[in-house]
DNA sequence: GAAAAGATTATTCGTTTGAATAAATTTGAG
DNA sequence: CTCAAATTTATTCAAACGAATAATCTTTTC
């Protein structure tokens, strides 16, 4: 029964890599923190548990325990993979593409931010879920992914799209809502509009929407 | 023990309005939809436990199952109260300016809209915890609730600020998202910002940004 | 002022939750 | 092949949950 890796001794097994045995772990593991990033994505923290998870990943809640120890740590390993795919896939899209057109270069960035908000609407849920009270969690949240992220597209938004400082706040929240909420709330828009959302030309028409809005 | 009142017999006893009792009775009842809203909001549906109410409320959990009947009820029951008072305050703010310049004139609804924001970040976190998944509580909302106002909401986008049919969930969702984010994650705004976006003159900024946003 | 009805509190019930532990199984090292 | 360690499953525990019921207190009616 191993509860915390970092406690493990030091031996020739560590580097024990690709073997069967450690190769299962990490694979039982990831379908874990998979099925916890949907769950908590969709239904929340609270609104989650970890037997729900568990049956989703088709293993054994003890696993949960075994793994990762509370139901707050595997909450943060979803997060920090959440965060992993998203930074690459990001900045992949901002600020590659180099036109002659000064102003089209920046809604064509802005048009992949709302294409990524399509794709990964996790990311939304979890800033509003995490976002309206002040607790551990947002912390962690906090200086752990969101600050240097953040840091990244303030740059962008200074240099790239010429904001100014009391200006970013604004911005960034304005664009941030402006991009994601109406895939957020895909359901609602599908019921109330009779618009699906997350449909190809749909999220391109959204995408050229706010990147005219922003951009003028 | 009374669990429904509509089978109550229909007696002479029913228009004993403002008596002592009935006063005590519709106090209760409001205290606990009042806590209740303040619960659901902040903590969402699953996060919220009927004892936390109660308690918030200064009353006891068997209480509600008295005046309500189950968790569900009081939900509906306080986005009931959420939007009865957000119904007369939020129409009353739009449309009602007739300034000779017309785009001032949508500018300042929109400010309005986000003065509204800021003052009900309920609104939107209701709208973000129920609109992405497709359940009970949505329908009810929606029928209830959010077609009404996304109707009225959308003559006005139509009629007034010249948007087209298409453009419709693509304005009404980037204008919801842009207005309401920074104030429904404010902790989160403080934090990674060092800005408090319920301070009036943030408030105003904002609104004036977003204002400027969609009419330029 | 007494009896009935209404409102409130206290208690209880069956489930579910996060977590811990015990038992069983699988794997790798010697 | 064997045995210890790693992993997985099964079981258990205390606490919290929504809900129902019982008991108590208050108000109204006659």
């Amino acid at each position: 029964m191993v509860r915390d890796q970092s406690k493990l001794k030091n031996t020739k097994r560590e580097n024990a890599k690709g073997t069967t045995r450690s190769k299962k772990r990490e694979e039982t593991s990831a379908r874990i923190v998979q099925a916890a990033r949907q769950s908590f994505a969709k239904r929340g923290f609270h609104g989650t548990s970890t037997r729900d998870i568990a049956t989703e990943a088709g293993t054994n809640q003890g696993l949960i325990t075994y793994h990762f120890g509370t139901k707050d740590a595997l909450w943060r390993a979803a997060a920090d993979n959440l965060f992993e795919e998203i930074g690459g896939r990001l900045f992949d899209r901002l600020a590659l593409r180099q036109l002659a057109d000064e102003r089209e270069n920046a809604r064509e960035s802005i048009r992949e931010f709302v294409r990524f908000s399509a794709e990964y609407p996790e990311f939304f849920w979890l800033m509003v879920d995490e976002g309206k009270n002040a607790d551990e969690r947002l912390d962690w949240l906090i200086t752990t992914h969101l600050r240097p992220r953040f840091n990244v597209l303030a740059d962008y938004m200074l240099n790239e799209l010429g904001y100014s400082q009391t200006d970013l706040p604004h911005v960034y929240y304005a664009l941030a809502g402006a991009a994601s909420l109406i895939f957020a709330v895909a359901p609602e828009c599908r019921q109330l509009t009779g618009v699906d959302p997350l449909k190809k030309e749909v999220i391109e028409r959204h995408a050229d929407f706010v990147a005219r809005l922003i951009v003028a």
